[in-house]
DNA sequence: CTGTTAACCTGAGTGC
DNA sequence: TGCACTCAGGTTAACA
């Protein structure tokens, strides 16, 4: 699934062909995402001009001309297509939004994790969105600010900063990635780790992300940006799948544990 | 409140 | 070829 810097690419692969063009028909062949597409969801986006396409951590948002949104979340599955009109429907193409230019974007997604739900103008917040925490690229992350919010607690640090109410935009390959880069053992309680290191782990979040985003995500098996094409990130990686291998810095063998049931990798040399 | 676990779902890979 | 099993990029609901 795509981590913040494949909704990315997705957001700019997308973008280009959607804005400014009318939404003309809707099709749902399963409505049975994480949460369902609501039943009145094609008359809602029907005739709607899309005028932005934007992010806010793993969510990508569909802002039309009416003030209605729609929010798209890829789970862990989850992709968006742009392809001709016709195109020959494949298992799991779940919905089509077909627009004046002859495309349509399509929503494929076999485990059926994300989700396509509607953000009407009338509401003022969205339930999904409104306790995120702060994008890490905006100024509101600092090591200052994880550090603050992470006093007394015991989860582990690699749990804490994965936790989309903390900052957005972590997920699995990133949180190990970054923590690698950081010098700082994923199993550390987050309130034990220090002011200092905290910073460098802010520091190497926004890097991480950064550097993941210019190469166009990382590519294991479901993710494609919107054109299709493979991001680059995963020759980048230092722990992240490389349980057993010798650490490109050091050599030390990757060590590999679940935490809070997720695959978690370090190396025991560069990682306190 | 905090913290941990199971659950959602399908497909790919592995070992027998 | 088949079967049983494990694992996968996310997130929340239900627990203790």
């Amino acid at each position: 699934m795509p981590e913040l810097p494949e909704v990315e690419t997705v957001r700019r692969g997308v973008e280009p062909h959607v804005l400014g063009r009318r939404i003309i028909e809707v099709t749902v062949r399963d409505a049975r995402l994480r949460w369902p597409i609501p039943a009145d969801f094609a008359d809602f986006a029907r005739h709607q001009q899309i005028n932005a396409v934007s992010r806010r951590g793993k969510y990508l948002i569909f802002a039309l001309d009416s003030g209605d949104r729609l929010i798209v979340h890829l789970g862990m599955t989850g992709r968006v297509l742009v392809l001709d009109a016709g195109h020959p429907v494949i298992k799991h193409d779940h919905l089509d939004l077909l627009l004046d230019d002859g495309r349509l974007l399509r929503y494929h997604d076999p485990r059926r994790f994300g989700a396509v739900l509607p953000w009407p103008k009338d509401a003022p917040g969205h339930v999904l969105i409104d306790s995120l925490g702060p994008e890490p690229l905006s100024d509101a992350f600092s090591g200052a600010y994880l550090y603050e919010r992470s006093r007394h607690k015991k989860v582990a640090v690699k749990s804490f900063v994965m936790d989309g109410q903390v900052v957005v935009g972590a997920g699995n390959i990133y949180a190990a990635e970054s923590l690698f880069r950081a010098g700082v053992r994923p199993t550390r309680p987050a309130g034990r780790v220090t002011r200092a290191e905290y910073s460098r782990l802010a520091d190497s979040i926004r890097e991480v992300l950064r550097e993941a985003i210019t190469q166009g995500g990382t590519t294991l098996r479901d993710f494609a940006g919107a054109d299709g094409v493979s991001g680059y990130f995963q020759q980048d990686l230092y722990v992240y799948g490389r349980e057993g291998l010798p650490c490109r810095i050091c050599g030390t063998p990757i060590n590999s544990m679940r935490l809070g049931n997720r695959a978690s990798c370090w190396c025991p040399g560069c990682q306190r």
